[in-house]
DNA sequence: CTTGCAATGACTGAT
DNA sequence: TCATTGCAAG
């Protein structure tokens, strides 16, 4: 029981207490993950079969952490059989088991936002909506809001509230959006995210044996981050628990974050009504931060009037203040940031992954990444395009979808002309038209003209001839050869392989090694298997629409600066946390001004942010920076001024320090932007420590005033001369080399020098 | 049917 | 700024 000596008494007790519901109020850094993970090798030690327990969590990666550590202490095969896992992969999975139940097969497709935006647009379409009123991405969080609250589309429609509401706003044909909308996924065999859940209530609601089943085989049930569960999850989680009540939700009201994709901070809050023997645990002490950044969150989180009350404290260091740093532009703010790493690094000894600059949205990076790249300080971004949602990556999924569900009608859009192969636009709408008119899936219009006529020209149709064909002979393999077998044979028959080979772009040659990159990855998932079985296609398939690629743990990652946004750093901790872009308008957000509690929510990703750092913390904000292309003048984050003085140390690299807390309140308040502005020249000279870090050879080529005939030399090519630019100022050239030939380059990337 | 160019609107957040 | 969409010409 060596493990339980590392507890405080209320880790310990939360631990312990195995029978009956309980509610563990974890504040930021005090060893939340540490009380989900030993209690559930705590219940296996005393007895309880893993197979009984449900353990759920809201990023595969906290699942698969928890797995491995609990893994550590009670040994792998024990470990194997515990459920643990997102909402989404866990339900999914039970889903996959009685899809017959639901009307759905079992091997349905699951949309990602982009399917599910793409078929909305084509339904907007179809009903001849103006697509600047029912915007796809408006309704698609309509749909997706009430699906999360589960209403149905036909309840939607009988609900006068959210009818009259949808009138009122002047989209009063949206319950006609969702119907379609319903009844094409329903068609095409797939659910989309919110589905996962809806479906999964709907399925214990209608089967009382299923219910009944999974009750008593989910004796003993956890929940990380309760406190972001929406009603959908909450019920499921009810239900569940409802015969045994063994319930122990985990979470921090102070950092409920995801109140936009339907989580409901009331669940937490009203635990103790739904279950009143509920015996509720803080913990309050932070083993992860300095006294300053604790004392400093606390003072921010107090304006907040939504709370459970508690009190986080810590016994570590005071450590030092929190640095506010004013830039006077976007692209400064990353030289100044990368240039503070640097020195940091240099002087604390620090390790780059030791690094976090965290931002509330995705499009902040660029700066960073640039600067960055300036000073050859590695980093990692996370968001943004996952793997998994790049164009050539999912065109091949797409394939591997059709071929295991025919219906999925995205991924038949998506491949039906995709390497190209003459079956254009009107030939598509044509036939979602017909099949429209008959009341049938598109794929069914395919492989039946005779029953369902299109009137499509001769050559038209034998051109689809050939490519179900090709499908169908893909599908009959489905069974019969292994994963990477028939993942190759499709990628080289349906020729985008070749498609991207023949590209030699650079972003051609990229797409192909992501191709290769995904066909290495459906290998190692076939080998992954025991000897004795075969890995199927559709067995991987399965899971992946749920990957993201924060899954995707590289080992040459270890090491890198990470970037990312607040939300997915919830979780994390790292020694230097830099939080950038404090700007009214951009952080809190400008989405957020309109309530209390939308603000409320930014101040808990603020809390959020903050509380990720163990030793420093650093604030930033720029005076200007560009959006959409054209400058606007910003002006501090009200956040900044809500934290105490006694533990912010402001100063500003481009101006020297010591300007005073009160003059950023002024410029807050007055909204004076940057007073003075220096000219570059000037603003070089200023530059703290390390800022004239060398790039390793030659410079950036878009700094480089490049023109044909130009001879430059590259780091791996060596000498070659400019013979051709795109775009003004040039973005791509190509260069003769005489070793290598032709070669495109895209200047950002490539360095190149301009030689005599 | 495809290609290439001009016009347009998007930036919260993520399973 | 960037990616997607609409339109005209081959």
């Amino acid at each position: 029981m060596s493990y339980l000596d590392t507890l405080n008494p209320q880790q310990l007790e939360a631990v312990k207490h195995t029978e009956g519901p309980s509610m563990v109020i974890a504040g930021a850094g005090s060893g939340k993950t540490r009380v989900l993970t030993y209690r559930i090798a705590y219940l296996i030690e005393r007895g309880v079969d893993p197979f009984n327990i449900l353990a759920l969590t809201f990023t595969n990666k906290a699942a698969r952490e928890m797995k491995g550590r609990i893994a550590q202490i009670i040994g792998d095969s024990e470990a194997k059989n515990i459920s643990m896992g997102t909402f989404h992969s866990v339900f999914a999975r039970i889903l996959r088991h009685h899809s017959d139940k639901l009307g759905y097969p079992s091997n349905f497709t699951i949309y990602d936002t982009q399917d599910s935006r793409s078929l909305l647009k084509t339904i907007i379409k179809e009903l001849k909506l103006d697509d600047k009123t029912y915007k796809p991405n408006l309704v698609h969080g309509r749909i997706s809001s009430a699906k999360n609250n589960l209403i149905s589309a036909a309840a939607y429609e009988a609900n006068s509230d959210i009818v009259t509401e949808d009138r009122m706003s002047g989209k009063p044909r949206l319950f006609e959006i969702y119907k379609a909308y319903e009844k094409r996924c329903f068609m095409a065999g797939a659910m989309d995210f919110d589905d996962l859940l809806f479906k999964t209530n709907v399925l214990l609601r209608d089967h009382p044996d299923v219910l009944h089943f999974y009750q008593h085989r989910f004796r003993y049930i956890l929940v990380d981050e309760y406190q972001d569960t929406n009603y959908s999850q909450y019920l499921i989680v009810k239900k569940l628990a409802d015969v045994f009540q063994n319930i122990c939700v985990v979470g921090d009201d102070a950092q409920s974050i995801y109140s936009f994709r339907g989580a409901n901070i009331e669940n937490i809050l009203n635990f103790k009504n739904d279950y009143p023997e509920c015996v509720t645990f803080k913990l309050e002490q932070n083993y992860r931060s300095t006294k300053t950044i604790v004392n400093a969150a606390n003072s921010i989180i107090a304006k907040n009037k939504d709370q459970i009350h508690k009190t986080v404290w810590t016994d570590n260091d005071s450590g030092n203040k929190i640095k506010v740093i004013r830039t006077l532009t976007d692209n400064e703010e990353g030289k100044v940031i990368s240039n503070l790493i640097y020195e940091l690094k240099v002087n604390e000894q620090a390790a780059n992954a030791d690094f976090a600059i965290l931002y509330r949205t995705n499009a902040q990076s660029r700066s960073f990444e640039e600067a960055l790249r300036k000073l050859n300080l590695p980093y990692k971004i996370y968001g943004g395009l996952s793997f998994y949602q790049r164009k050539e990556i999912k065109d091949l999924l797409a394939y591997f979808r059709l071929t295991a569900n025919p219906n999925d009608e995205e991924a038949l859009k998506r491949v039906i002309n995709y390497p190209k192969r003459g079956i254009g636009k009107t030939t598509v709408e044509k036939i979602i038209v017909a099949a429209n008119q008959y009341e049938v899936g598109m794929w069914d219009v395919l492989i039946n003209p005779g029953k369902y006529p299109v009137g499509l020209p001769g050559a038209t149709q034998n051109k689809i001839n050939t490519f179900i064909t090709a499908i169908k002979s893909y599908a009959v393999d489905l069974e019969k050869v292994d994963a990477y077998e028939l993942a190759q044979s499709i990628a080289r028959s349906s020729g985008i392989l070749k498609d991207l080979y023949d590209d030699k772009s650079p972003e051609g040659v990229a797409r192909y090694e992501n191709i290769q990159a995904l066909l290495a990855g459906i290998k190692e998932f076939t080998e992954s298997v025991g000897e004795n079985e075969t890995a199927y296609l559709s067995d991987f398939m399965v899971d992946v629409a749920l990957l993201t690629d924060a899954d995707e743990e590289k080992e040459e990652d270890l090491d890198k600066i990470t970037l990312m946004t607040i939300h997915a750093s919830k979780g994390l901790e790292f020694p230097y946390v830099f939080i950038v872009g404090l700007e009214e308008n951009l952080f809190p957000s400008q989405m957020a001004l309109n309530s209390r509690s939308e603000l409320e929510e930014e101040r808990r990703l603020f809390y959020v942010a903050l509380t990720r750092a163990e030793k420093k913390a650093t604030l930033s904000y720029a005076t200007s920076r560009y959006r959409w292309g054209n400058l606007i003048t910003s002006e501090p984050s009200r956040f900044i001024e809500e934290i105490d003085t006694e533990f912010l140390e402001v100063n500003n690299p481009t101006r020297g320090s010591g300007r005073s807390l009160n003059q950023v309140n002024l410029e807050r308040k007055v909204g004076i932007p940057g007073k003075k502005v220096f000219s570059d020249k000037q603003r070089k000279l200023k530059k703290i420590g390390a800022a004239d870090a060398k790039p390793k050879s030659g410079t950036p080529a878009n700094k480089l005033d490049l023109k044909v005939g130009y001879n430059v030399k590259h780091e791996h090519f060596g000498k070659g001369k400019v013979v051709g630019l795109e775009g003004d100022p040039p973005v791509k050239a190509t260069v003769f080399f005489p070793k290598v030939g032709n070669k495109q380059l895209l200047l950002k990337f490539a360095r190149l020098e301009i030689v005599e």
